[in-house]
RNA sequence: GGUGGCGUGGCCGAGAGGCGAGGCAGCGGCCUGCAAAGCCGUAUACACGGGUUCGAAUCCCGUCGCCACCUCCA
């Protein structure tokens, strides 16, 4: 069976076949670092790290590419007291230090619109030349799309350039369509001139639409499988750059997919409203894999809200997963079922091969774990061991596998010290209990239990684990 | 004005003409010394009003409500 996915230009989920068999190029909108990564940033990060993780899967070799925008009106204007350039820098090693903590796995690459400004101008001139763009006449040294050459111009929002409502754009004047979009933008004096690159129409920068359409171009070719991001980038920049790249002459990409965008208790989250989540936030409040399995929780075209409580959820069903896995380890291991096959069920594969369907993946996943905990119930270890195989090899496709998260660490010096003196009270528990002193082995639960740690009696032992 | 989306049980969240996805919370039972965990069971759910159909949460028409985008956005 073959993947398949909606793509946003066709309005159809269509099936998926790769240009070039075997692999796939896609390319995502990577962040503006003006500001500190929030939950939608991570939100639209997670989606293509699932859809590459996904892809990888089923056999394809992917060519990741999430592009960095360093150079922009935002970054100028909030660089106050710092050189622009270092801000850039410092919020992009933030929004890098997120993506790891959430195991995102690094792109193949990750380029930075100031390291492709040649390649940007190289196309501005191609339109110009062909008559889909001109400089401004009013010496601004703005060079602009001319949106009227491009009859296709709406054609991923289906929207009529009639139809639009006139944008009350400050320079419209130098423009001879309001709808006309910068593509390249003449130096300001109060600007500094680092942030100020030679070229054919003067000194200045690049827009920023115009620097997807270069790289995508330049790393990935000028056709390529997929391109994605944010909802909220559809229009204008998508459309922008969908114009420019087929305006060019590049075939561009064949199929576009959007994430849906997260809102805070209902509400969009704006810096107007001062509600912004930060990825930092959510990772003080959750582990990791929480983060994960909560935004993989939704379909990836969904709003997903994020309000009090859905972390919580999101952690009791995690947990739920990874107790069977630790419980069927202990029961699997030294039997000969050890090494049941790592291989993902059957109707796993389906839902995500039909445009990503996580949910009911993850449905399968609890599926599994209650199969599988029936298997312990009844001691079929076999059965036991089928289950846990399977889960553990969705676990790890869907990356809720992160190292360092709920895997008891005995290389850790503390937990080993932990281990040794929860294991003597367990000991003195099961003596107590013996002799039918359950005063003594209640106390020793509850004490445990004030300290974080619950025990669970198996007919054969006592299991500990840390709470939270 | 244009474009697109949404409304599912206490909550989250899939599905898209015919056996009530899954999770969280709750209730009952089994297990347990008691628990915990687990298992089993447990819900007259599909915004409202019409219509099509043997059959509609799903298709059609209308109504109401909510949201996003229309040159800052992931």
């Amino acid at each position: 069976m073959s993947i398949r996915l909606y793509d946003s230009l066709q309005q159809a989920v269509v099936d998926f076949v790769p240009r070039v068999p075997g692999h796939v190029g896609i390319y995502v909108c990577g962040p503006t670092v003006q500001s500190s990564p929030h939950i939608g940033h991570v939100r639209s990060a997670l989606v293509y790290d699932l859809w590459r993780r996904w892809f990888t899967h089923r056999g394809l070799q992917v060519t990741f590419i999430r592009n960095v925008t360093d150079i922009d009106d935002k970054i100028l204007d909030a660089s106050e007291g710092e050189e622009w350039y270092a801000l850039a820098y410092r919020v992009e090693l933030e929004f890098t230090e997120a993506y790891q903590a959430l195991g995102l796995l690094a792109p193949t690459y990750e380029p930075r619109a100031t390291a492709s400004i040649v390649p940007m101008q190289n196309l501005i001139a191609r339109l110009v030349e062909t008559g889909h763009a001109y400089p401004a006449e009013d010496g601004s040294g703005d060079v602009y799309f001319d949106v009227r050459s491009w009859s296709r111009y709406g054609e991923l929002t289906r929207q009529k350039p009639d139809d639009m409502e006139h944008a009350e754009d400050a320079p419209a004047r130098a423009k001879r369509d309001p709808r006309d979009f910068a593509l390249w933008k003449g130096a300001k004096p109060h600007e500094p001139v680092s942030a100020h690159w030679e070229s054919p129409w003067g000194a200045g920068r690049p827009g920023w639409h115009i620097e997807c359409s270069a790289m995508a171009a330049r790393y990935l070719g000028e056709a390529f499988d997929i391109h994605g991001g944010g909802l909220d980038l559809r229009f204008p920049h998508h459309e922008n750059e969908l114009a420019q790249s087929s305006a060019a002459g590049h075939d561009f990409a064949r199929h576009w997919v959007h994430n849906g965008l997260v809102t805070i208790g209902g509400q969009k989250m704006s810096k107007s409203l001062g509600n912004s989540v930060f990825a930092r936030d959510l990772l003080a409040t959750a582990r990791p894999a929480v983060v994960r399995y909560w935004l993989g929780s939704a379909h990836y075209r969904s709003t997903i809200d994020y309000h009090e409580g859905a972390l919580v959820e999101a952690e009791a069903a995690l947990d739920r997963i990874e107790s069977f896995l630790a419980r069927a380890e202990r029961r699997v291991a030294g039997t000969r079922f050890a090494d049941a096959p790592l291989t993902v069920p059957e109707d796993f594969a389906a839902a995500l091969d039909d445009d990503l369907a996580m949910p009911q993946a993850l449905a399968v996943l609890h599926e599994t774990v209650r199969t599988g905990n029936a298997a312990l119930d009844a001691d079929d270890v076999a059965a036991v061991a089928t289950a846990a195989g399977a889960a553990r090899a969705m676990v790890a496709v869907l990356g809720l596998d992160a190292p360092g998260d709920r895997v008891a660490d005995d290389a850790d010096p503390a937990r080993r010290a932990l281990s040794i003196l929860v294991d003597r009270l367990i000991v003195e528990r099961r003596s107590a209990r013996e002799s039918r002193d359950w005063t003594t082995a209640d106390r020793i639960r509850d004490d445990l239990a004030a300290a974080g740690i619950v025990l669970e009696d198996s007919p054969t032992a006592t299991d500990w684990s840390i709470d939270g």
